[in-house]
DNA sequence: CTGCGTCCAGCGTACAAGAAT
DNA sequence: AATTCTTGTACGCTGGACGCA
């Protein structure tokens, strides 16, 4: 029972490691003219070396330290894994489901063609943020202040988060932001902690996620605590008797409190509590990512095996029991009529469950390998199944 | 030609929502012990629909659109278009092939709820305001903020609503709770859909009543997602203060968990979010794939109605022309056959190519919007697609 | 002019309360 | 009844605008 048929191509199953087999592979079908092969692990691992922010936002880079680069992964290691799971091949040329002939055109022309490196360093981002920016150091025109140097030839970009300068402050040539933040710091004596492992990134549009990374950089950078201040007078008073009695007020300074309720946001005080260490690194997320895929390597070895074997061999693999409870028997029942000459057999409709069912269970046993996961409810769980990754799958 | 029979299990393919299969569904089958669900049509993008982010799929069951009460905002208007691209159920009760029941299920739940929201806004709180927000102007008492300009006579309501406006947020002058409804869905990258005609009316009592229109306004009244910021450091209040001192310490806030457990409610990252219980990232990940989500987000909805379309609907859209090239004919030939009383048909082989071609597309695109990704070179982007994620296909 | 300072609009986060499930 | 999500309010932090020597 339920074989599939196919008036015009049959769904072949393969019952070989299509590598090999004289017919079509999958593999030769797909990718036939190019080179391409897949190997998430590289995936994941490249794209999440990518993620390391190592072309930052920009320009502001040049050199800057270690800001590592991971370097680029070859791809070699764990191709030879990743065959289809269901190789379907058609056997005639226009077979609907010939996805070998599907893939191939997908990818075909859909890559970049060019961009091969174009490291898209965006010199010219900083844009968004705040416009109204370029102040007082603004030179007449050029509104996109960039490479510039100044006049002495210092670099015009802070050392501690690559946004645009504003000069020297306590010792290091940065901006406003780095600048205010490291004299509230000071002032109120401030001890921060870093969530992670000490190792963020700084740059214009993360400054503000760790404290302890940007201090910690700002000290490194130079600034020196005992260039900071104390605190001045209060400088408010000013306007008011002038102006204010007509209520042109303007809006010079702001009255602030005669009632002594402000109390002010800038001012300090405080106690020294211990650091807390938190879970989860920065980078280590590849790790992860990495770690997971070699817990479950065996797993995706055996689907594949099962999968391809399911028909030839009498050894299927059961071993993996608490996983499998869905019909494992329905599979190798009496398929003796479709094999084929070249050692295909027609696929059944129970062939096409069991394999997708092994593709889910893949899925699944990948994602319980993160502990991220793992950690949640199990409601929340299942829920991120539909997020931004796993759409992807 | 090309039709998939199946001599035991039909292969069908749903042309509705697919609600209630009474067999088992492969779900039933997979899961039965274990809670774990799985949205296909997410896992793979192309399961389908499940590629819209909102996607709401799941609760059909329940009650739903009609809600009755008025300005509640049942979530159904967020999916309107999810439709499992390929439903694929079984005639027989043992079928494995029910992706349908699968999806349904999976998705049931696991949206977030929208919640209408009691415009908590104003009951008569007014109560305190910003406290140094009264500056210059505010003469010490008249705490009853309501219909005041400021000095130049600006308005001192929020332009989206109506309600008391605390300052401009994003760009817009506004009250908190527009700011706070416009900086959760742009961090969230949400996606609203009206479920009426998109012309409902905002105001203090109903801006909770459709999430969709109150977005729209705030657009529409000048609030610019980029004004919106990432992520920044957590605050926890008694943030270690070194020092001398006595300390007066009085910890204003709560003191919320020194042990790093509290994690807060706000803060999430992905339209699906994956509710993390752990630390997660100092984040440029999730903002890289979000980033991604964004931008391939039109090409998933244009698919997924493409596909849900195929066979009912004389519609097809093909508009997105450059993108297909595969056998789009094939689909939509001769089914008349197939259709059965529940409104699905047998599946063609070519339905299932076109979907896969359809997918595998998605991936192509979102891949390439990773500039991890972009950055090899293309003999690497091409062999990075069959690692660890391609398995799971 | 540089490099300290302060000021405060407008970002952010924290969380209590309500709504939905 | 328990749990999760959303909302809106309270208040902290940031950084650009400026004052001053
Ligand atoms: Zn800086
Ligand atoms: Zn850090
Ligand atoms: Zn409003
Ligand atoms: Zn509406």
């Amino acid at each position: 029972m339920s074989d599939v048929l196919c008036d015009g191509n049959a769904l072949l199953m393969s019952t070989t490691p299509s590598t090999s087999s004289a017919s079509l592979s999958t593999r030769d079908l797909l990718f036939s003219s190019r080179p391409l092969i897949l190997d998430l692990a590289q995936l994941s691992a490249a794209g999440a070396s990518a993620f390391h922010p190592v072309s930052p936002p920009g320009q502001h880079h040049h050199h800057h330290h270690h800001s590592g680069r991971l370097g680029v992964l070859s791809n070699g290691p764990d191709s030879p894994a990743s065959v289809s799971a269901i190789n379907l091949v058609s056997q005639h040329s226009n077979a609907a489901f010939d996805l070998s002939n599907v893939y191939g055109q997908s990818l075909h022309g859909l890559l970049p063609s060019a961009n091969v490196a174009t490291s898209r360093s965006t010199p010219a981002s900083p844009n968004h943020h705040r416009a109204h920016h370029m102040t007082a150091i603004n030179v007449a025109h050029h509104q996109q202040q960039q490479p510039v140097h100044n006049i002495n030839g210092d670099a015009q970009y802070c050392v501690i988060c690559g946004d645009r300068a504003t000069g020297k402050h306590y010792g290091a040539n940065s901006c406003d932001g780095c600048k205010g933040f490291f004299r509230r710091t000071v002032r109120r004596n401030q001890n921060y902690t870093c969530r992670f492992n000490g190792s963020c990134i700084i740059d214009k549009d993360h400054r503000n996620a760790c404290r302890s990374c940007r201090f910690d950089k700002c000290t490194m950078a130079g600034m020196r605590k005992d260039a900071v201040q104390n605190e001045r007078d209060r400088i408010t008073s000013s306007q008011k008797r002038s102006a204010s009695g007509g209520g042109g007020g303007g809006s010079s300074r702001k009255a602030s409190r005669a009632d002594g309720v402000d109390e002010d946001q800038e001012s300090m005080d405080g106690d020294v509590k211990s650091r807390r260490t938190t879970p989860e690194p920065p980078n280590q997320y590849v790790e992860t990512l990495m770690k997971a895929e070699a817990v479950t390597k065996h797993l995706r070895n055996t689907v594949i095996t099962r999968t391809s074997d399911q028909v030839p061999s009498p050894a299927r693999l059961n071993s993996s029991g608490d996983i499998l409870d869905s019909s494992p028997s329905a599979a190798n029942k009496e398929v003796s009529p479709g094999v084929n000459r070249d050692g295909y057999r027609i696929a059944t409709t129970a062939d096409v469950t069991e394999s997708m069912h092994q593709q889910l269970m893949l899925m699944v046993e990948w994602a319980k390998t993160l502990p991220a996961f793992t950690d949640l409810p199990m409601e929340h769980q299942v829920r991120s199944f539909p997020g931004c990754i796993s759409h992807y799958f």
